[in-house]
DNA sequence: AGGTTTTTCTCGACAGTCGAGAAAATAAAT
DNA sequence: ATTTATTTTCTCGACTGTCGAGAAAAACCT
């Protein structure tokens, strides 16, 4: 169903555009955000007085610098405008950031996750603890914060928010909306992790003049592996996603997984997959918990100086992962591959496999490689996904609520 | 990048909400066009004037039926404010259809295509004669047709519109945009015809009141195999998309298919690869050009007749398509599938091995196995794709042309 | 013929965008 | 010190669009 508009819509869509200009173009006077979003002058005269109005926006003086006539008057989020926090649930550790609405952090911590037992079962309490302390810490009351937007890997229900699937919890749920609802008011968003990665790698080529970006995965290799999707829709907005690539069915014959099913990428691809073929340990075994980076380093070391088994591990973890995106570029189109994650560092021995595996899909027989490139900096990219996702909705609550009922 | 609104947008798509409106539930009076789009009255008013000038819509008088108060009078689309062809390519045929504007099919005819040598060659002046031969028909004139649907198994670039691979001309292409462009000023477009059937089951059961409609699979089985998913985006409209599903990897280990790779799941589930392991023939046996229904209910009958080879086959095939829809849900999410195509006849044989295929997904075996059901309507709902798709599209297209310049 | 009922049509109020030009504020020139 | 040039911001009137309420129209009923 399509559904009507008004003129009240097209000041909301307009004042939404305005403020997503002044995040991605930083502060900007009058004029220039008048051409950056193509509305006429007086148009963002009065969208600005409006959101001034509502709190949203101050002039940030000053900035005289050369030029004659008329100095411009530059606008900027007023940064006590609101506030996000930032969880970042990942293997070993829970990073808590608070941020302003500027989009400037302010403060961070981590704090060690238990991997006991009843870890799992103190995981919620520990939640709401932290985010107390890190409203405590900066004197910032709880309902001055807009949004809390939590990422961990694992397959997740965005719209509750829960996670239905992880890697560290098992098929143990948690609603994060229903355990902060009372408590907080702000809104709850939950995202798979690589799916923040490839949000936040879309965003930055899709910033690039004359890209014309269409599409990008992102991939994370680690103990486990996640997949992201960006791509731009028909009115240009950038949708992210992130299947369940991980355990998406590979090969019928494959290894037992974490997860109990057989030939999941994962029972390949993922660390403890390398380590059992290396090893030439049965594939039915039960997989490691966990396998330590340096156990890694140790494999990738014999495979780099010719033994046969440790690169021939890396190499099917390789063709693994290059029948899933063979997989990926039949099922949406051809697109760039980012690689992240831990496993980077064992690129070089994964490389020809995935390469072996991706030719053997017609689109890239057709169209030929996807490029592939790795990127280092995932923890930032993660963050910059929060950031771009939270404040971004937080700019369409604020339009919709605060500004209408002026 | 989001992109500026302003009034005039906001009539624009208030007037494709009335025309929609329209189509999707028939001729309407003024008052029930308010109901239905939720736009007030006046409005209703304005926008109809806007349309009945511009020759979109018309008056229906009549309609005494029972009632005391002023009769209503029904507006309902100008049946010569333009027309489309619906051109369906099968492997054997081609079917031409001349609609008027309301959806009414005026005329149809269907042409063999040339199956031999130069056949390929020839297929372009064929289009073009039957196309000239279509509107002479009808004494009509080829500017007052706004579109060309056209429709075709395999992969489409929809932008441009051209038919990248078939399974009738194989790597050959055909750009129609070029093809047509001067002879036509209609807009030339192109689709997967598994595509058109997942519009148009989505559109159906999108109408259903309390429906919650998401997304669905439609999955075409025959001589080659065909995927078409329709989901609703988050404004609500269903998008519709057909993946390289019938030559995206399977198996490794899988047989020689059509298209040179190894390992589709077309190689083991299209009728092709159903004959060859069958009758034991080496997997990697080039695969016969056409295999004759005759043929595969001979195998069929043979098969529930408790011979073994025969049973296999259909199984097998089964678990490779169970295998691919299992992939399906990891990429997007969980949706029913609706099966078509001349390959529903053995959906008894297939159904064990498509269940068996798809509980090895995660994602089915979290949450349960999708609903999958039959249908034998094909070539109806390919239509009811075309109408729906082409008309819409020429909706906005004379929103955006007719009304605006008057 | 007059009342009832239902639908369609019309009018004024309100919200929003736009272009043009006035007003403001500064640097350079005189 | 005053004027001029330049650039930016602000304001005003015209235009387009939606909405609610009530008037007008066109049938049926008594």
């Amino acid at each position: 169903m399509l559904t009507k508009s008004s003129t009240e819509l097209v000041r909301q869509q307009n004042s939404v555009l305005v403020l997503s200009a002044l995040r991605r173009g930083g502060a900007a006077s009058h004029t220039e955000l008048s051409t950056r979003t193509g509305l006429a002058s007086a148009t963002v005269s009065a969208i600005t007085a409006d959101l001034e109005r509502a709190g949203v926006l101050e002039k940030s003086e000053q900035q005289a610098l050369g030029g004659r006539g008329r100095p411009r008057v530059l606008f900027s989020q007023r940064r006590d405008c609101g506030y996000l926090i930032a969880v970042r649930i990942s293997s070993d550790t829970v990073q808590y950031s608070l941020v302003d609405y500027s989009g400037r952090l302010m403060d961070r911590f981590e704090e060690p996750r238990n991997h006991g037992a009843g870890g799992a079962d103190a995981f919620p309490g520990e939640i709401k603890d932290a985010l107390s302390r890190l409203v405590a810490r900066s004197h910032i009351d709880k309902d001055a914060v807009l949004a809390i937007s939590i990422s961990s890997k694992g397959t997740v229900d965005a719209m509750n928010p829960t996670l239905l699937w992880s890697p560290l919890f098992g098929g143990r749920q948690f609603d994060f909306g229903k355990l902060l609802a009372p408590e907080w008011r702000a809104k709850v968003s939950l995202n798979n992790e690589t799916l923040l990665v490839a949000q936040a790698l879309a965003l930055k080529a899709d910033k690039v003049p004359e890209s014309k970006f269409q599409a990008l995965a992102a991939l994370s290799l680690g103990h486990s592996i996640g997949l992201g999707i960006a791509r731009k829709n028909r009115q240009g907005e950038i949708e992210a996603t992130a299947p369940n690539f991980g355990h998406m069915l590979n090969s019928a014959q494959g290894g037992l997984c974490r997860c109990g099913s057989y030939g999941c990428i994962e029972a390949s691809a993922g660390f403890y997959g390398i380590l059992r073929s290396a090893f030439q340990v049965p594939p039915d075994t039960i997989p490691a918990k966990f396998v330590p980076l340096a156990e890694m380093d140790k494999i990738a070391a014999s495979a780099r100086q010719g033994n046969r088994m440790a690169e021939y591990a890396f190499r099917q973890a390789g063709v693994a992962l290059g029948n899933g995106l063979s997989r990926l570029m039949s099922f949406y189109e051809r697109m760039p591959v980012h690689i992240t994650g831990p496993g980077t560092r064992y690129f070089d021995l994964l490389r020809r496999g995935i390469e072996e595996g991706l030719v053997q899909s017609h689109e890239v027989r057709l169209q030929g490689m996807p490029q592939i490139s790795v990127n280092l900096e995932e923890q930032r990219l993660v963050f910059e996904g929060h950031l771009d996702r939270a404040l971004t909705d937080a700019d369409y609550d604020i339009v919709a609520t605060k500004v209408s009922s002026s």
